[in-house]
RNA sequence: UCAUCCGUUGUGUAAUGGGAGCACACAAGACUUUGAUUCUUGUCGUAUAGGUUCGAAUCCUAUCGGAUGAACCA
């Protein structure tokens, strides 16, 4: 037995250090805490799979909350949303949460930091409380409001929920310090008055607590006990915990904020508003558009939740700055789909091939291994017969040594089916050729085992017969920015990079087998990439995305030479 | 130029005072009816300068570099 070393994150360090502490494994809770105002996106996958899968680890439960204290950017359709994303990911939650379902301890608590001095109202604009607030080096001042009575509090806070006061009259401040080197400590704002419909409380409220004075009290009353979010919240660890003293009784879990960087992924935009200005400006058809980075988009393109969930998993968790290559998810999507996705033949850019000692009328089925890592798999039939599709490509008039595929007077195995010999082309008046003439060798076909079949040959084509083949159309992606980092340039807006031939639209000749794919179904074009069945798709036309292409060394050749 | 956080191969991450490891990428080779997959091997790293210590990526100091911070957003 050698000793496994067992390779922890921070996060999981702290965790073990609160176990050893005396933590019981019994005690730990977490949460995933999206607000509902947009759809998930890749980032929100890892943070997704970091607070489920440590929930996995350590057998605790992970509470789904939606931090909706905003009805001016929140709807129903992005709870559902979310609901569906985080699902589809594989992850269920403990308990389905709003931060809404709060207001009443809110509203109450806030009621007790007026009743201990430590809260007040202040009546000012947004404006002058901005110019009090000084700057990170210079010390702020305190509102003329700030010693207002206890009692004069408590009756306008009253008021601003009961609806007297228009939006912008009147705000609730924690009186805490208006000369913190920490801005956030400044009298942060409680609570502000907005005339606004709540997706889930309608119009019981018109006044809504802030971010800071929420989410904290909401990982007590939940009692989680490590909430774990972002670092640009680390600034508000010190409020946080500021809010937590207020209302924190001995005995129960106290929560602890800890704060880990966001992953980045290059070639790729993730703000919401980016995300928007895409949809808005056409350059993407919708935010499930198979180039979007949302969980929704991912989906479509044909990734399986195993592949982003093992992405997050390799990346890990850190707080340094980062920028991961969006060639290491692609490499996750083509690592699952290599095992599961059955293996098909598809021509996408035909070129006719005669095979001309092929009797015309004849027709073969032949059998074609779905997987050839996966015996379970099975076998299926395809279509045989004397006109075929094979690549343009694939095919040379001459061609030195290194190119694997079919010239004149060369052979070529053709997948699962018999080995030919090019012998002649024909060209239209523009030079392009337009058909090859082939002769097949009958004894070689694939399978019989005989002699003739065992011959090795240095080529082996995909191919499709043209009177069996599945018209399809086929969508194919490219990166959406040309830039590794395109809302990161000072002096360029993101959409300067944005690459023009994202998406290229064809037509693809299939084996029939296909015919009975299903909306999501994933296949491997072989030696093309992975594709899946697009939402799009109807009974009269089917519509494949790529997913992701095959490794291509060859590529890396002809390019390099 | 005030506060907080952060600097480990090309990228991401591990090593918590004692082996700089893993994954991807890259390179070479083997196998192959997918130029895929699989397998083998290889190249490359602790920001800098001091200090503490028998021993430092790890602790201390300074320097350099980066991120974040002034929304009635979350």
């Amino acid at each position: 037995m050698s000793e496994e070393r067992v390779s922890l994150n921070f996060l999981e360090h702290i965790i073990e250090e609160d176990l050893e502490k005396g933590y019981q494994k019994a005690q730990l809770r977490f949460r995933f805490p999206p607000e509902p105002n947009g759809y998930l996106h890749i980032g929100h996958a890892s943070s997704i799979c970091l607070n489920f899968g440590l929930g996995l680890k350590y057998g605790a439960p992970v509470n789904l909350r939606f931090d909706d204290t905003n009805p001016a950017k929140e709807e129903q359709e992005f709870v559902d949303a979310i609901k569906r994303d985080v699902e589809w990911l594989g992850y269920q939650w403990d308990t389905e949460r709003y931060a809404s379902d709060y207001f009443d301890q809110l509203y109450d608590w806030a009621v007790l930091l007026i009743e201990q001095g430590k809260a007040y109202i202040d009546s000012q604009s947004s404006e002058d409380m901005a110019k009090q607030k000084g700057t990170p080096t210079e010390a702020g001042s305190e509102s003329p409001f700030r010693n207002r009575s206890v009692e004069e509090n408590l009756a306008l806070f009253e008021g601003m929920k009961a609806g007297k006061f228009e939006e912008g009259t009147h705000v609730l401040r924690a009186k805490i310090d208006m000369a913190s080197s920490n801005m956030l400590m400044r009298d942060p704002i409680m609570y502000r008055i907005l005339h606004k419909a709540h997706h889930r409380t309608n119009t019981d409220w018109c006044i809504y607590p802030m971010y800071d004075w929420t989410h904290g009290e909401s990982d007590y009353i939940e009692q989680v006990s490590h909430s774990f979010c972002t670092l640009e919240f680390a600034m508000h660890r010190e409020l946080y915990n500021w809010f937590l003293d207020q209302v924190y009784e001995e005995g129960n879990m106290r929560p602890k904020q800890r704060e880990f960087a966001r992953r980045n992924l290059s070639h790729t935009v993730v703000s919401k508003r980016k995300l928007l200005q895409l949809v808005e400006g056409n350059v993407v058809s919708s935010w499930d558009d198979p180039r979007m980075p949302t969980i929704s988009g991912l989906r479509r393109r044909g990734y399986t939740p195993e592949s982003i969930r093992n992405f997050a998993d390799t990346i890990g968790i850190a707080k340094r700055e980062n920028l991961i290559d969006v060639s290491l998810l692609e490499f996750h999507v083509r690592d699952h789909l290599n095992k599961v996705a059955p293996r098909v033949m598809g021509v996408l850019n035909p070129l006719k091939i005669v095979l001309t000692n092929y009797p015309e009328e004849q027709e073969e089925w032949l059998d074609a291994e779905n997987n050839p890592g996966d015996e379970a798999a099975g076998f299926r039939k395809v279509p045989f017969s004397r006109e075929l599709y094979i690549e343009k490509e694939d095919f040379k008039e001459e061609a030195n040594r290194k190119f694997f595929r079919l010239k004149l007077g060369g052979e070529v195995r053709l997948k699962n089916g018999y080995i030919i010999k090019a012998e002649s082309c024909t060209k239209d008046t523009n030079g392009n050729i337009i058909e090859v003439q082939c002769t097949y060798d009958p004894k070689s076909k694939s399978g019989s085992g005989s002699e003739e079949s065992l011959r090795k040959v240095k080529g082996t084509l995909h191919w499709v017969s043209i009177k069996h083949a599945l018209e399809a159309e086929i969508r194919l992606y490219d990166r959406l920015f040309t830039d590794e980092s395109p809302d990161t340039h000072k002096d360029k807006d993101f959409m300067e990079f944005v690459n023009p031939d994202s998406l290229e639209v064809i037509t693809g000749y299939l084996e029939p087998s296909l015919k009975n794919a299903r909306i999501e179904d994933r296949v491997q074009f072989q030696r093309i990439g992975y594709f899946c069945v697009d939402p799009d798709t109807t009974s009269e036309k089917i519509v494949f995305n790529k997913t992701v292409g095959l490794r291509d060394t060859w590529a890396k050749i002809t390019q390099s030479s």
